[in-house]
DNA sequence: GGCGGTATCAGCCAAAAGGCTGAGAGACCA
DNA sequence: TGGTCTCTCAGCCTTTTGGCTGATACCGCC
């Protein structure tokens, strides 16, 4: 049995110090490099190749959690992307994996979880946090109301405060695209106005 | 020179993990126990009574934070409680130094900070992240952006995602001194729209 | 008794947001 | 190949919001 080989990605140096010490206890599981930032992230997997990378979605300013699993997908279809965050989001959830997330875990996620997701992931097998999977779950019954990754995108910049006219310029979409968006959004969550959405979706949503 | 005891607190094994090994890198700190949640905490200052007890302020359900901080200095005046947490949350800050905290560092903080904080917070020294000082400091200078009871209800309000018109409802006002009153919460927020506005609150004032 | 802070209201105007209809391009799939 | 979904864009119109100026009233305080 060979070792997989990790990369963990988050720009918290308690947390990946934190991971490095739970991962290391397992001998078939080697993290080979840390990261800080999105575009640390593309650099590492450049280097050293990893089989599986471990990344939270939140990172500071420059390249978001999203993109940078987007890239890395792009880029080399070889790794697997491990999403590692604190919060179960609608949004997030559906965008990670559509950018090609092969799992999702919660930071209060058991060491055993953690371990068992990484195994997994090399396998080609996709492990979820109970909650998120549940969260999964509940819209697949509901297809009408879950948000396109465009349209979740959209809503997330949405949360900060931006005017149409941003959106669009954020975007590079213009702002007749920007209202059309917000017209399905508000439709899905049940709101009418941009500060109801705003509201929704940093409650519902679990948005910050 | 004695060693200092430490107790880490936070509901993610992760970032217990990680700061566990962090501390262990120094000769003069030892963690000598954990707990991830307040009623944990409190049990566990009791039985190890350490020099210093390191403590998220976000902890699920139960007790929070500020509860655990404020009834661990109802006790026992010995330890001095250090907050380490994800946000910079204005309304946070000042709750947390009104329980009795000694310091308050955010996760990103480089290991050199949280170190320093430790051995400052037995000698009675209290140690800020720059971002948390400088948000005091803000405060401090000035007086004039801390919002009204009646603008604080306002917002509250505002952040249901209600439109003006509802807002006068609600108040029993008019819909011009709805505006009057927003007028004056972008002003002292510093934004310029009521999404912003909305995000601001909910984010750094902690309102949900 | 005046002064500052708070809360209340009005009117005017420009900008932003929202509702509506319609439509083309590309992807994906049966 | 045709249908569906998603993303994109446009125009038109109404409503809402925000910026501005100015005003009255109450309250506590020196």
């Amino acid at each position: 049995m060979s070792v997989i080989t990790v990369l963990l990605v988050d720009d918290h140096l308690v947390v990946r110090s934190g991971l490095k010490a739970l991962l290391g206890t397992q001998p078939d599981i080697e993290v080979v490099a840390e990261a800080s930032s999105g575009e640390e992230a593309l650099a590492a997997v450049e280097g050293h190749s990893p089989d599986v990378v471990v990344m939270d979605l939140a990172m500071g300013p420059g390249m978001d959690g999203i993109e940078a699993i987007r890239k890395i997908r792009e880029r080399n279809r070889r790794q697997a992307v491990l999403v590692f965050t604190t919060y179960d989001s609608d949004a997030d959830i559906v965008r990670a994996v559509d950018a090609g997330a092969m799992g999702y875990l919660l930071k209060d996620a058991a060491p055993e979880e953690i371990f068992a997701a990484v195994r997994g992931a090399v396998q080609g097998k996709s492990v979820m946090s109970p909650p998120v999977a549940s969260r999964l779950f509940q819209q697949l019954r509901n297809p009408d109301d879950v948000l396109t990754p465009r349209e979740a995108e959209l809503l997330s910049l949405l949360t900060e405060g931006l005017s149409n006219k941003e959106l669009g310029q954020r975007l590079f979409i213009s702002e007749a695209t920007v209202k059309t968006h917000l017209a399905h959004i508000y439709a899905k969550l049940g709101v009418e106005t941009r500060a109801a959405a705003i509201a929704t979706a940093i409650r519902r949503e679990g948005m910050r």
